[in-house]
DNA sequence: AACTCACTCAACCGCCTACAT
DNA sequence: TATGTAGGCGGTTGAGTGAGT
């Protein structure tokens, strides 16, 4: 269909000169790749024009370049190419056309989406920040401060309560974990070295319960105040 | 069957950079 | 050097669709 009404609450430059917006055709995807197979797509700008389109240059690279490609390669990902994918990530941040580069035939808005509809929310759920690739260590002092002072404060009037369960943030990590993470938090703000303490066996328990934990709920905000600059290397995402 | 909700992904926009003039 | 243009990139949107009620 066409949009013929600004649907994006903006004014489109293809609107202003009259061309087509919106899905495309296969009579339209054949036209493009007609052309492109027989001059090239040289300058995007007056492709259109030449291959009888009534579109934008912009339109026109966006859907060779996403759909109509020929070695694009279609269908899920697979493990191995979503492990590349989690490690780039990490390395290069939000860089999809330099993670799109490194795997053969996929498209970084192809990567892009993947990224922020499985791979991100998958991690969020193992209690790792998608963005800095650490665990979310904002949520274990949270829930860590709370469990403590109402442990400390529980009689047989009063009995223990699932404080992450209430906060709707679900088991994050045992307790052992638990406590070796508030005593990180703890060295980092009393600038003391964390690897005078036991950074090992932190960095593989952290690990270890990324793996074997249940996940967790989804918590909206991902962004800390309290980012580490630790990678946080060797986990493996679960498959679900 | 009808409706609602959540999820996916193609397509768009605005911004940025590289390059030409 | 300043300015204009084209192409590329990342963030965002919303139609389509399937699952759940």
């Amino acid at each position: 269909f066409l949009f013929s009404t600004n649907v994006m609450g903006k004014i489109p430059c293809c609107d202003k000169n009259g061309l087509k917006r919106g899905p495309w055709t296969p009579e339209e995807d054949k036209k493009l790749i007609d052309y492109i197979q027989k001059h090239g797509h040289g300058r995007w700008r007056t492709l259109p024009k030449n291959a009888g389109l009534k579109r934008c240059g912009k339109s026109c690279r966006l859907r060779w370049a996403n759909y109509l490609r020929p070695d694009i390669k279609r269908g899920r990902f697979s493990f191995e190419e979503e492990e590349i994918i989690i490690q780039l990530h990490s390395v290069l941040g939000n860089k999809w056309s330099a993670i799109a580069s490194r795997l053969p035939g996929r498209t970084d808005n192809e990567i892009k989406n993947y990224w922020n509809t499985h791979i991100r929310k998958r991690l969020l759920r193992m209690g790792i920040d998608p963005v800095t690739h650490t665990p979310r260590l904002d949520l274990l002092e949270l829930s860590s401060a709370i469990c403590s002072t109402l442990y400390n404060s529980s009689s047989p009037h009063n009995p223990q309560i699932n404080v992450p369960n209430l906060l709707g943030i679900g088991p994050i990590m045992d307790p052992d974990l638990l406590n070796l993470a508030t005593t990180f938090l703890s060295c980092q703000q009393n600038q003391i070295g964390f690897s005078q303490i036991n950074q090992t066996q932190f960095q593989s328990q952290l690990t270890q319960a990324s793996q074997i934990q249940n996940p967790v709920q989804e918590i909206q905000s991902c962004t800390t105040s309290n980012t580490l600059n630790v990678p946080f290397l060797s986990y493996r995402v679960l498959q679900m």
